[in-house]
DNA sequence: GTATTTTTTTATCATTTGATAAAATATTTT
DNA sequence: AAAATATTTTATCAAATGATAAAAAAATAC
């Protein structure tokens, strides 16, 4: 029976939730730590933890969020379309996700690091149905000669390490680049090397 | 006035920087305890502390290990090839740094995750000028017509990507796949199926 | 506008963690 | 083998960290 959630309730879990996702992208669940967290939320500790009652909470919290919107630009992966069509739908969305939600990104990638102690299941499950699914499509373009021959999963796993990249290390490519994401032409650069590669390397 | 290291020097610090690498590996600088490290070399903290003197220095230690490591495979960018021996040579020595150093990997991408505290300088000397170097090269080969069209800094954050892709997400790989780099036929699966698809990408 | 509920603050803990001192043990040198 | 040096263990800290209790303040309901 979960009572309706006040105003205040609303926007300060929220704040919670959006600066454990800085914090957790920065240091993972083990490094970061509940007073960095009230900080950057601008409250007191004891204040945040009325709210979440244990890091792990906020923890698991910002990894739901988190894993909510990555499933999703991974579902952006529409059959119906040409190899071409799909396989640049798909690199869109990512690389959207990885401008839109870059320190979810390092979440990520911080719990996999780790193990994936908490996504494991997850990820042996629902992710590798969706895997599976993908794989299948890309094979069947390969059999019927829309694309050249390769192994599917190296082709997901190709444009997932690609458009990951540039959220994950973002602070080297700033270093190198002086840009990140966030700059438009510099986005519609990255996206667009990245797609006319993989497109060139594998269509026929 | 450094005075030579003793037998037991050479063995213990090794321990301790492996099991250092493991564990900075998982939990990044800030998650990683001197405990974690010591139990894992199998020997008492202030044991431990007897070799290394803070946790900061064991980071040092492994930090440069695995730089040395990585810098290496960057290096292997030998100019007089052609673009196709030159790409693929250099793909080659990337994979084998992830599959023999994949926990430095993780400590390396762990580093940039947190912004890069420590290497950030070296990055935007050392590194930038090593990248400088390589995308010059490739300019030269688009301008020569040899490759398409691309911007070179992007093919080479692709090729990063994608092979420290296989060691920084291993967990999630192996959870999909139930494979890692260390199988030599998967290996050699992905190794094959990224210079495919980069080669076929941007030769003409 | 008072009563009730929700939110925030203050004070406080027990554990964990990075680190040190000093004594005990082992190794190497002479 | 004794002396000198290097290594390991035991005991102990102070600071950081996750968490709680209770009082004070603010917001909402009546």
């Amino acid at each position: 029976m979960q009572k309706k959630r006040s105003r205040i309730q609303i926007i300060n879990q929220q704040k919670v939730l959006d600066a454990g996702t800085e914090i957790f992208a920065k240091y993972g669940f083990r490094g970061g730590t509940i007073d960095q967290i009230a900080e950057m939320a601008g409250m007191s500790k004891p204040n945040l933890l009325y709210y979440f009652k244990t890091k792990k909470k906020i923890y698991l919290a910002v990894l739901e969020q988190t894993l909510n919107n990555w499933l999703q630009s991974l579902e952006e992966w529409h059959v119906n379309g040409t190899p071409e069509e799909t396989i640049t739908n798909y690199i869109n969305s990512k690389f959207e996700f990885s401008r839109d939600h870059a320190a979810g990104s390092r979440v990520f990638a911080n719990e996999i690091m780790e193990g994936a102690p908490i996504l494991k299941t997850l990820l042996g499950e629902d992710l590798k149905r969706l895997v599976g699914e993908n794989t299948r499509v890309i094979q069947s373009w390969v059999k019927s000669g829309q694309i050249c021959t390769i192994e599917p999963i190296h082709l997901i796993f190709m444009i997932w390490a690609v458009t990951q990249h540039y959220a994950d290390f973002s602070a080297q490519i700033e270093t190198l680049t002086g840009k990140t994401l966030t700059d438009d032409a510099f986005y519609k650069q990255a996206k667009k090397t990245a797609t006319q590669i993989v497109l060139n390397g594998v269509l026929k």
